[in-house]
DNA sequence: GGGCGAGGTAAACGCCGTTAACTCAAGGTT
DNA sequence: AACCTTGAGTTAACGGCGTTTACCTCGCCC
């Protein structure tokens, strides 16, 4: 109704604003619950009016998974930091994983469970440089993990075991381990180049395996009996994980 | 239009007959597509009608979903049998359970990873007989994987190496250990005393978690980068899986 | 033959995403 | 000063959705 006092806060303040009241809608409510129509209600504005900044309400939702991304990254970077050894920081990283999504099932579910499908990645994540063969998706929460499992893979190599690692995936492995190589290169990693033998890939694939599996167990509730011990199963896991590395 | 020809295909034909299409609907879809709508358009009838059936859209839902528990059950019951050993049986259900959910994404991301809210849980699950402290939902399909476990534990007590498990946790399982009991005797299957230690719940649980993680990453599409070698880590977890817990 | 219940209908309500045509003030150009 | 462009917003509308309400209409049973 008063184009005056919208204009002065132009796309600059409105566009956060959106993703905003957005977010609080998701967190709140779920995915479904994120309607153009209840933004705008929110804002006291209409609905199309929203397509100035979103050209549908799939792109404002993957805008919004971007947006939790940079959130979840920068709580883990900070969690990071908590550790003195670098095992530590990598267990911290990991809680810090756990805390957050236990906080955010929402969010969550919407960034870690939505199956992205076939060809809705296409047209819904115009981002600005894609390089392929990379996390397609929320590259900067990769950087994290990167920046965490460097060090520890740099630090790793003297004692690391052998691990029992199956000749066919050794070969199968290599793509991952050039994929890894340019992606620590890319974020201005130094890695020993041996450090980045097939075992320390299949390593940091079993570490990530294991912590969003029984992350999203726990997330999904899809423990089979209630499972009150959750945290402590979680620990457990974790010290498994590392010895298993040959960490400590 | 017509009343008559509907009439003689009464409740007990229309209704699996709804749940096929709207089963169909889901395979192909997935679930948002699954509309009341849409089944009674596909049906030849109005979308009021259904409500004869169901209480509500998400009603329906949950009761497909419990469709969907029977079917898995089925075909991993079927699976099981493929197995020599007991310890070749667990494996043939964890690979038919991997090898389901990536045939069928949207059940499994129907059933496995929709998050049960709180309260929502309340009002869509009248089943018949709610025990409390079992599965929930779905306890068709425990019981598929009760009747795997049940054997390999029985067998595995001899030789299982006692694990480390934390003393915290030991305590923290007792209430599972009690209520793993109760499902295996409402199962009619019998196991030793002693089979049903700390250390044993621990192990299954480290199964369902590893399992349901490593599928749910794969059926998510979150592996890091692109992981051509899944099948292999796949196999590769189940090994060590088997070799964790004393097996072979 | 009259009630009745089961299974269906049509109409309506209020949501939703999305499109199209519009207004209207700001800002720059001539 | 007059003019045009543009960007942020509007209203109106379309079709689809879940759901409720009132109604109909068979087949069945007493």
């Amino acid at each position: 109704m008063d184009g005056v006092a919208r204009r002065e806060s132009s796309r600059s303040t409105t566009e956060p604003d959106i993703r905003r009241r957005a977010r609080n809608l998701l967190v709140r409510e779920g995915q479904e619950a994120v309607t153009l129509r209840a933004i705008a209600r929110e804002m006291g504005i209409t609905a199309p009016a929203l397509y100035r900044y979103y050209s549908s309400r799939e792109e404002l939702l993957f805008r919004l998974s971007e947006d939790v991304c940079v959130d979840l990254s920068a709580e883990l970077t900070a969690s990071m930091r908590d550790g003195a050894t670098q095992l530590d920081k990598v267990f911290a990283v990991c809680r810090g994983f756990r805390r957050w999504a236990l906080e955010h099932p929402r969010e969550f579910a919407l960034v870690f469970a939505t199956p992205t499908g076939a060809k809705a990645g296409e047209k819904t994540a115009p981002t600005e440089r894609d390089a392929p063969g990379r996390p397609e998706r929320h590259d900067e929460l990769g950087r994290v993990f990167l920046r965490v499992a460097g060090p520890l893979m740099a630090e790793g190599v003297a004692e690391s075991p052998p691990a029992s690692l199956p000749d066919e995936l050794r070969v199968g492995l290599a793509d991952s381990q050039r994929d890894l190589a340019e992606s620590f290169a890319a974020e201005g990693i130094e890695i020993p180049r041996e450090a980045l033998s097939a075992e320390a890939v299949y390593l940091l694939l079993r570490w990530w395996a294991r912590l969003y599996g029984q992350v999203a167990l726990e997330v999904f509730g899809q423990f089979p009996f209630d499972v009150s011990e959750a945290g402590r199963l979680f620990e457990s896991m974790l010290v498994e994980l590392a010895t298993e590395s040959g960490l400590r």
